[in-house]
RNA sequence: GCCCGAGUGGCGGAACGGUAGACGCAGCGGAUUCAAAAUCCGUCGCCGCAAGGCAUGAGAGUUCGAAUCUCUCCUCGGGCACCA
């Protein structure tokens, strides 16, 4: 025990866990289960700080549950299927498979040396066919319970790499990789029935006590529900068929103010008016801008007249022109409403282009009707005067106006109310090759069959070839044909994948029976489930997030989970990112070139900080203005780094630190330290090199004191034993309540302070060995290699990540007296020490009689005095 | 536009309505050293010689007492957004 050497520490204990076979899950039930698992990861081939921090506090969670006695479950597997593969092969040759196994054996052997509690014997990648053919046979008994289905839907097109592109992947309303033109076609896809579950999955919201607000928020958002009213317009002049006109509304209060009715382009009237070549090219028009966020919000609205009308459901002579507008979505409501100009701001400014009239319902409260400018839109609860009110009292609140409005519609039989979400059915069709094949057969005679089971895994063939575009299980010459599992005669396997974020949606579930016959098993799933805590980014707050909730019911109905798993996550936690500063100079041409933060040097002179490229020594001089000359001369020369503050790593700007590059110089205890102790867990850490010193330097003067008391003799006696034995009781205290609150932030700070303590503490040797075997305990879960050596060099039993968790001794946690500050009319103005059990009575009359209290009273007579036991004490004067 | 969240020293951040600034970084002073690095000790919100005063984005309010609760405003960050 002489030097620090995490590269001779780390690999010892790593060795002696896996040895020892300690993080291996086992079902015992004479334990508590406990269930940490942090997002998996995508195998990219290079892990990052961010991950460095997820998985770390992912460990800090297994290991401090393991050591209060659970049983834990702490797996690591691969979202290995997904587009960066195919690109890969596409751009630089070699097939997905390769790539992604090569890139996970990669990431494994940059994981292990983190020394993190995982056991490693329940890996899996979701591309492995054991994975995805659960998933297959999940997706045939979701099918058979009508949870999945095909229809048609229009889509983002790339029609240069053939395929499908998300909204995200559409920029500028180009394909993000092919630069064309994206089109907006229809094509047959499978969806899921998620909206089935929008009541269910925004209502169990609220059950979800421990996840973050904002998490819970933002998916119910996302499902957005809606109460309105849906009523028929008739129509006049229409073609057959269509002699109603649905429509919704969350603005029945505002009927009177309709002036037109419009229709989406998709909507199935427009589709019967296309056989007339102008509205067959109005629509054209309107298809070829992209469905990206963008695009949609930049579009000028437009429409076309169809020459059709409706009646007013409240007054049959009133008649509304019927428009196709580019602005009516197809998939909400009825994809038909009715334009309120003078209460909307979208239909004031279709009504103000095409001329239509904009008359208005109402007006602010003690107002009079005028010509608007734009649209009146006040909040719902705000109070206004109707003027062309036809239910409820002349003045009330938009609500109560909407609740009056659907009773009458009700009442009179032209409209009822609804309820509607914004949460659409989740498309999963995909046309590419890395993905979970969609196990249907398409038989010319039967149609659309499912795969049977026992032919399952349906499996991606390995001969393939990404030299040109599309889907390359399309083109194989094989592949596709297969017998019809029902008639047996010759068919075609469906070509398309599953979306990734299928595979992402259960994996949590198959970790407590990963090589199971079956998706699960139900002895392993009734014991592990549920996720006690879930870690990850908040980017995923939404869909995976959303999507596993609606998976986990999905396989409850089909049998794969129990019925308590339906809430698979009990508790959440969003961790921020890693960033650090951006070091950048300028070309000649005045474009920002990008310096790793290797490449430049980080000088403090005078009382600036100045950041240099390459290895300048920092100036000799005397005077602010030679340092002003020596800055300006190193401008000059091109020399002088502009800092731009914080941000999320990224390859592009370079400012990225590789957790390997850390490990080899620092170790990994000190990388895992560096990563929990600057910023609370929730929010974005600054990565600093000097902060990750700093934290290098702490772990050496732990292990220094750590010799130091291997070395006091048995026998030294101190004069202080309690004043140790109650800060090592306190520290126990506020490590342990810090790490339950997930503030490792403060353990850290508190674990500090204890070191501090104890490198000064006057005690015996025996106490002196039981404060820093404590602090081995208590450094555990963060830094676990070199606790391990501190417990073994001072005597500890077996391995300290099977030891106990320490627990505070409450008689040392109370002071026997306590120092009260005195407060004179709210300011500070002395303290007293008293037993910490004094009667109040007493504490005022001492605090009266202190020199600085008289002092500051100046003998103003004291009007009150308020004492808070243990706290404070304040005298009024 | 709508909905959230956050503003505390030079920096990251602590603080059940009760001593604002724990802990760390940076800085400053000292010891050690031939010297430097490393290490150790001390100091460190601002103004002031001091007594003391001023300080938690700004302004009001509640309270014996407010970083913390309430209201208004400002700034930054995030989510959603032709969703009828």
């Amino acid at each position: 025990m002489s030097r620090y050497d995490p590269s001779v520490i780390e690999p010892k204990w790593q060795s002696a866990w896996e040895e020892a076979g300690a993080f291996t899950a086992r079902r015992d039930p004479s334990k508590p289960k406990y269930y940490v698992l942090e997002m998996f990861p995508y195998p990219s081939g290079r892990i990052h700080m961010g991950h460095v921090r997820n998985y770390t506090m992912g460990d800090v969670v297994a290991r401090y549950k393991a050591s209060c006695g659970f049983s834990v479950l702490h797996p690591m597997g691969w979202d290995a299927f997904g587009m960066p593969a195919e690109n890969a092969a596409m751009e630089r040759g070699g097939h997905p498979k390769d790539w992604t196994y090569g890139n996970i054996a990669d990431m494994k052997a940059q994981m292990r040396p983190l020394g993190l509690s995982i056991d490693w014997s329940r890996e899996l990648a979701t591309c492995d066919p054991e994975y995805y053919g659960q998933q297959q046979a999940m997706f045939l008994d979701m099918l058979e319970a009508g949870l999945v289905y095909r229809k048609a839907a229009v889509v983002n097109w790339d029609p240069v790499d053939m395929t499908v592109l998300a909204n995200e992947q559409v920029i500028d309303g180009k394909g993000w990789r092919s630069g064309a033109p994206v089109e907006r076609r229809e094509l047959t896809q499978w969806f899921f029935r998620i909206s089935d579950y929008s009541e269910e999955l925004l209502s169990a919201l609220d059950g979800l006590a421990n996840w973050p607000e904002k998490v819970r928020l933002m998916q119910a958002n996302w499902i957005g529900k809606s109460r309105g009213l849906q009523f028929a317009f008739e129509t006049v002049g229409a073609p057959e068929g269509f002699e109603r006109l649905e429509v919704y509304t969350t603005r029945p209060d505002t009927l009177m103010g309709a002036s037109f009715a419009a229709i989406s382009p998709d909507h199935p009237l427009a589709k019967a008016l296309e056989g007339d070549p102008k509205v067959a090219a109005f629509v054209a028009e309107c298809r070829r801008g992209g469905t990206s966020a963008e695009e949609i919000e930049t579009a000028e609205k437009i429409g076309y007249d169809t020459g059709i009308r409706v009646k007013h459901p409240l007054d049959p002579d009133r008649e509304l022109p019927v428009w196709i507008a580019n602005f009516i979505l197809m998939d909400y409501g009825t994809g038909a409403i009715f334009g309120c100009p003078a209460h909307d701001q979208r239909d004031f400014d279709f009504a103000s282009k095409y001329g239509l009239p904009i008359p208005p319902v109402f007006v602010a409260e003690g107002t009079e009707e005028a010509p608007l400018a734009e649209a009146y839109v006040p909040m719902k609860s705000e109070r206004v005067r109707y003027v062309r009110g036809f239910a409820g009292p002349e003045v009330q609140t938009g609500d109560e106006g909407v609740a009056a409005a659907i009773a009458h519609a009700e009442a009179n039989g032209y409209g009822k109310g609804v309820t509607k979400f914004r949460l659409r059915d989740w498309g999963i069709s995909r046309q590419r090759y890395w993905g979970c094949p969609i196990p249907v057969v398409h038989c010319p005679a039967c149609g659309v069959v499912p795969e049977k089971k026992q032919n399952l895994p349906v499996e991606l063939p390995y001969d393939v070839s990404f030299d040109q575009p599309g889907n390359p299980l399309d083109r194989h010459p094989t592949w596709r044909d297969v017998p019809c599992p029902a008639c047996g005669t010759p068919a075609k396997r469906e070509t398309d994948t599953m979306d990734t974020f299928v595979d992402s949606s259960w994996y949590y579930a198959r970790f407590t029976a990963p090589r199971a016959a079956t998706p699960t098993v139900a002895e392993d799933a009734a014991y592990w489930m549920n996720v006690d805590q879930y870690i990850g980014g908040i980017e995923h707050a939404i869909l995976h997030l959303l999507y596993s909730r609606f998976f986990a019911r999905a396989m409850h109905k089909t049998g794969h989970l129990p019925q308590k798993a339906i809430e698979p996550f009990d508790a959440l936690f969003t961790q921020g990112m890693v960033t650090h500063e951006i070091y950048r100079t300028t070309d000649d041409k005045g474009r920002p070139v990008y310096h790793l933060p290797e490449d430049v040097t980080v000088l403090a002179v005078a009382d600036r900080r100045v950041v240099v490229l390459g290895d300048v020594p920092p100036p000799e001089a005397d005077t602010i203005a030679d340092v002003d000359a020596w800055i300006q001369g190193l401008s000059d020369e091109g020399l002088l780094v502009e800092v731009v503050p914080s941000a999320k790593m990224s390859k592009s700007k370079k400012n990225v630190v590789d957790p390997m590059n850390i490990i080899a110089r620092f170790g990994a205890d000190t990388a895992r330290w560096f990563v929990l102790s600057d910023s609370p867990p929730e929010r974005d850490v600054e990565w600093t090199a000097s902060g990750a010193e700093a934290a290098y330097k702490h772990l050496s003067r732990v292990w220094g004191l750590c010799d130091r008391i291997g070395q006091m003799p048995a026998d030294h006696k101190g004069a202080a034993d309690d004043d140790l034995r109650r800060a090592t009781a306190r520290a126990v205290d506020e490590v342990t309540r810090s790490i339950d609150g997930f503030a490792f932030n403060k353990a850290i700070a508190a674990l500090y302070a204890f070191t501090n303590t104890i490198a000064r503490a006057d005690a015996s040797t025996p106490v002196m060995k039981e404060a820093i075997r404590t602090l081995a305990r208590l450094m555990s879960p963060m830094t676990p290699h070199i606790a391990e050596s501190i417990w073994a060099h001072q005597g500890g039993e077996g391995l300290c990540a099977k030891a106990p968790w320490p627990k505070a001794d409450p008689a040392l946690l109370v002071d026997d007296s306590v120092t009260l500050p005195i407060q004179i009319n709210g300011k500070r103005r002395a303290e007293i020490s008293v037993p910490k059990d004094m009667p109040g009575a007493e504490v005022e009359k001492l605090a009266l009689a202190n020199e600085d209290v008289i002092k500051f009273l100046a003998g103003n007579p004291v009007k009150k005095i308020i004492v808070v036991p243990g706290r404070i004490i304040n005298v009024v004067a």
